[in-house]
DNA sequence: GACAACAGGATTGTTAACAATTTTGCATGC
DNA sequence: GCATGCAAAATTGTTAACAATCCTGTTGTC
């Protein structure tokens, strides 16, 4: 998610690694949907794109399939991922397993210095929330529950959170609904309350309720766009493919 | 972790893939410390030890990488990851944070079923134990924890743990203490009994308190084994690099 | 004798060409 | 008209060679 800050020095020198630009700049499109779920992805043409070789495109395939965000099929090639209605939901309930813990243990460890930490960061989501700006609000939401994984201090929950809200961006870009309700901001704010509460199972209950609204807010029940299910427009059963 | 039984056969025909087959192979031997921490893996030796392309070695290496059993730096080449202590400490309380919300999951929806499965798996355990194949006992104690995740019915946790679970292998083979003391085939026993209490918080606790066990049990004030410290043996402080 | 510069070898990074596979378009036959 | 088979094009998978980088041992100098 278009980190503007983590510019991520190579060595100490100036030197840009071109590996983690090419990742980032697809997972931006993918995000943006400026490339589709279930999109094809072809790797001559990227290469030539980004000015580099087939070998180096390989090698970020395989990272992007690490983190679900790519499909890679063998012998046919990868496509971006079209995350089902069920891997949705997944993605959700194992965020509200580990957040949960996360919101525990902020809630054990909070002081006035981090509280002011997490109030800077909901100014900036209210921001951009003002401005209208709704891709810097849906990518500043999720690094509010990156900042959380941080202060929990631990690097390990911090990186596959990481992961996981990369993973329920897609998600949202592929099911949120037409007009954005964008109810969100206002969630950060009961959550900061109930995480300063001191209370670990006020705030563990705030976060399983946030997660969840932000799933019930998706439009989990329609048929995915992208594949265009024929039998659900003309009303009839698909035809099983054996016996 | 060496599973016996998932063949995973691909497309339907015997063919198996190699490519899994090399990061099972390689795994297995950095988990049996054939491999060791900080050895240095040379992509040449190794393609030709499987009789594969310098390729699918780097691309294998990233796998590994990814999971963090490997440790990749441009242009120096991969190492046999050296888990520090701090990393050790961080692992087992990232998996306390998960894996208190698995047990709190699976006891709420525990079944009779469920428990013969559990205890059919525990009682693998003991047999091993009892063979006295301490191999074979780390194994199934992973797997252990494993079915756990399993039984949530969330993939997403599942695979995590997965991860998660081998990196802690990597950990205990690293710092286990000399003599395996091996304590740990009864907690499994207490476990399940959590369990099938039907109280969440029963189980959560006793989850808890055998993460803790297990980290307990470690050797992680000495220092890492491979890497001489010469400062501690001569009673020295180590020099400081600035200042 | 200690230290720096240097050359040779080893190893990783990159590129381009080739092989294998899949997809696509077209022709053929029913 | 529709399915089948075939051939060409497109794409992925693999290999080998070359370039860049790092490590090691040696030599020369102070």
């Amino acid at each position: 998610m278009a980190k503007a800050d983590e510019t991520g020095s190579y060595k100490g020198s100036g030197k840009l690694r071109p590996e983690e630009m090419i990742y980032q700049e697809m997972l931006d499109a993918i995000l943006d949907r400026r490339l589709e779920p279930g999109m094809k992805l072809i790797e001559e043409d990227l290469a030539q794109t980004f000015g580099v070789s087939r070998a180096r495109i390989r090698a970020t395939f395989l990272q992007l399939a690490h983190d679900k965000l790519i499909n890679l099929v063998p012998n046919r090639g990868a496509f971006v991922s079209e995350p089902t209605i069920d891997e949705a939901i997944e993605v959700f309930a194992a965020r509200r397993m580990i957040e949960d813990g996360v919101a525990r243990k902020v809630a054990v460890s909070m002081t006035d210095e981090r509280a002011a930490q997490i109030r800077n960061h909901l100014d900036r989501e209210h921001d951009a929330h003002h401005r209208g700006d709704h891709r810097a609000a849906i990518i500043l939401s999720g690094e509010f529950h990156l900042l959380l994984a941080r202060l929990t201090g631990n690097l390990v929950i911090e990186e596959f959170l990481e992961r996981l809200i990369l993973r329920s961006s897609l998600i949202i870009a592929m099911y949120e609904s037409p007009q954005p309700v964008d109810c969100s901001h206002t969630e950060h704010d009961d959550l900061l309350k109930a995480l300063t509460s001191g209370d670990p199972d006020v705030a563990a209950a705030e976060m399983s309720r946030h997660l969840d609204a932000i799933r019930d807010r998706l439009q989990l029940q329609r048929p995915k766009p992208g594949k265009t299910d024929f039998a659900s427009i003309f009303g009839r059963n698909p035809k099983s493919v054996a016996s």
